[in-house]
DNA sequence: CTTGAAGCTATAGTTGCTAGAGACATTAGG
DNA sequence: CCTAATGTCTCTAGCAACTATAGCTTCAAG
């Protein structure tokens, strides 16, 4: 039996959210000790791990919840699971291609060479002056 | 003088969010009219246009704040706007490159096929099983 | 048995908006 | 000039995923 706190050390969530965790629904409430304080089994640890590796990876608590509840019945056919590893593969694809057009154009903004001054910064110009993009974002 | 509907209009920026960027402190707080709704003028416009470009490449509040408070004395030098833009593209960058490492990892994740039931679902294994991955993250 | 660390609950703050309620202002048409 | 429709006002609360604080209780070591 773990308390709070070395689950915490064990999985590297910190103790707030492994609380937070628990209210939305992640992980059953665990047993309590005779002063009310949280006791953890084995099966409480993997369960957080495999919620701290999901979050790593970007998956929203939402996801990560339909995940566990997927994960429940291990006859089912996991189509879902599969699917839910695509759709966010994707939206992460999405972000990158966004993020690469913001980076290219704050490189260029960042390397024009002005006089040093305020009244003719390359900077502020090129944010007063959506027009001297150089691509859309 | 226009509304702040006209302005939200004009700058693709919704009505609610003007007025939060009026509390936030990054637009000054504009005439009125006799029936104290809101009133701006070219300036007010301009401002917005902006704010607007500078949160689509990304920027947060408080450096906008701080690059339009720089951008009030002409004579200054702008060393500062071109601190700040050069620091956010580098967080950017930061951003691309790890969520690069998640998309390979959920890629990988992704393409690995199984019995197609729960029990072996590989989705789920690599989820639970951290020494599973390719890559930190 | 004492003490200091760790745990408990409940509440509020973070960021950048967005949505709603209920009241008042403006404007276009008749 | 009146009315109806639309716009605007303030205030409050909600989203995601935590994080921090306060004031209290429990646990474990010495």
């Amino acid at each position: 039996m773990y308390s709070i706190g070395q689950i915490a050390r064990r999985t590297g969530i910190k103790v707030p959210t492994i609380r937070y965790y628990e209210q939305m629904g992640l992980i059953d409430p665990p047993g309590r000790s005779a002063g009310n304080q949280r006791r953890y089994d084995e099966a409480g640890l993997e369960r957080l791990g495999f919620i701290r590796h999901a979050r790593a990876l970007g998956l929203s608590i939402d996801m990560i919840r339909d995940l566990i509840s997927l994960a429940q019945d291990k006859e089912m056919p996991c189509d879902r699971a599969h699917e839910i590893a695509a759709q966010h593969a994707a939206h992460i694809r999405q972000k990158i291609a966004r993020l690469q057009r913001l980076e290219a154009e704050l490189t260029r903004i960042e390397n024009s060479h002005d006089s040093g001054t305020v009244g003719d910064c390359h900077v502020l110009a090129a944010l007063t002056d959506h027009s001297l993009c150089m691509s859309e974002h």
